[in-house]
DNA sequence: GATCGGTTTGACCTTCCGGTTAAGACCTTC
DNA sequence: GAAGGTCTTAACCGGAAGGTCAAACCGATC
């Protein structure tokens, strides 16, 4: 009987952990088409076969990664809700812990982004927590967006959740047509987070007195 | 001498069009990671070897198709930006091109995200055309919004674009949380682009009254 | 020191990928 | 109908992918 095998489960080994930080490290730096099996266990210093002792496939281990990913950002976005204040000032915070976590973690967006755009196997999983984070963001939204059609919450949220991930998957690739300052410094995100502020300081303006 | 397979210039041959066709429809139906040369081959009910043949590899064969895609697009952007009118009025136009070329076009969303996203092989392509239709859409941009820093022209079209195009990548992606509606029916798509244009006016909006 | 369990490895399997090649089919043109 | 180019195909190649397996390792326990 295996101890670590137990593939229905998510086995918590040193082991284990160590090859999905692999693989991690691996998806920020090659993206994911460089994730492999062989890919990760070269990068963790181990045999090949390793990856399969312990998650048993290729798809449960990328499971598991994205499944991690997702529950950390729920929990960066219900942490920043607990928040009190007025309701600008919680979507303002809301934004800030969106734009934190993105920076925090590149990877995340990145298979996120390839699973949905390419019709990725973990399609399902990104599925299923899109909808529940969807439901978090507009929780907060329809306060401030009554109105059903073109300022229903959803749309709201898409919109903000779009400008906040867009950033990061395109600033950086125009290159020299985004301007001189490298989108990734903290300067330049500062800038970014400033926009979207603005964005949202428009929004409640103009909900207030559309003219 | 071969008449076809001058792998320099791009084939305008029956064959090869019917190919790069071909190669449009599986990417919009499998995504990028159905794309091989034998699927394409297959799609089109031809032996696999031709694609070598009209296209020399299949790095040039996605990168034509990249690059049809592209001219279309800014085609499309550059007519809407010729229509005359006031600048909100143009700023509502170069919306609706977009959002017009990207309903038409699904395969075009799926295969850029897919390279920027996953650093694929044509990312130099995708970066010098990002480059381009920003300087498209920051030209007329700039018009409305002066100010450097957090409403400078380079983001706020960065916000536009990832309105319109994260419509088309997550909403369909969120399934029963988006709502009821097929988010591709004629009359979502009517209510996104109300709610692209509610945004823009609350720009213009806050620009011209920032209280 | 023998045994026993979990751990690790190299060797191997199948499948599919991009790409090549030699030969056949086809279609003009003389 | 022979010649010669164009088009198309089956067969093949090397490499890398996911995955399996039996054997070797290794630290406990008796």
């Amino acid at each position: 009987m295996e101890t670590a095998g137990e593939h229905t489960k998510e086995p918590a080994t040193d082991r284990a952990q160590q090859l999905l930080d692999a693989a991690e490290a691996l998806l920020i730096e090659d993206g994911y088409d460089g994730l492999s099996a062989q890919a990760v266990a070269r990068r963790a210093g181990v045999n090949k076969a390793l990856v399969f002792y312990y998650w048993g496939s290729t798809a449960e281990l990328f499971e598991r990664m994205l499944e991690r990913y997702y529950a950390r950002h729920e929990r960066a976005l219900t942490e920043a809700l607990a928040v009190e204040g007025t309701l600008a000032e919680r979507v303002h915070h809301l934004i800030d812990a969106y734009l934190d976590y993105m920076e925090a973690n590149r990877g995340y967006l990145r298979i996120v982004q390839q699973q949905v755009s390419g019709l990725g196997p973990h399609l399902p999983v990104v599925q299923r927590h899109l909808g529940d984070m969807m439901q978090i963001s507009a929780g907060l939204l329809a306060g401030l967006a009554p109105a059903n059609g073109a300022t229903a919450a959803r749309h709201l949220h898409l919109s903000l959740s779009a400008m906040v991930v867009n950033y990061f998957t395109y600033a950086p690739a125009m290159g020299a047509a985004w301007g001189p300052d490298d989108p990734m410094s903290t300067t330049s995100l500062a800038e970014r987070r400033a926009h979207v502020h603005w964005v949202v300081d428009a929004w409640l303006n103009h909900l207030a007195a559309p003219g």
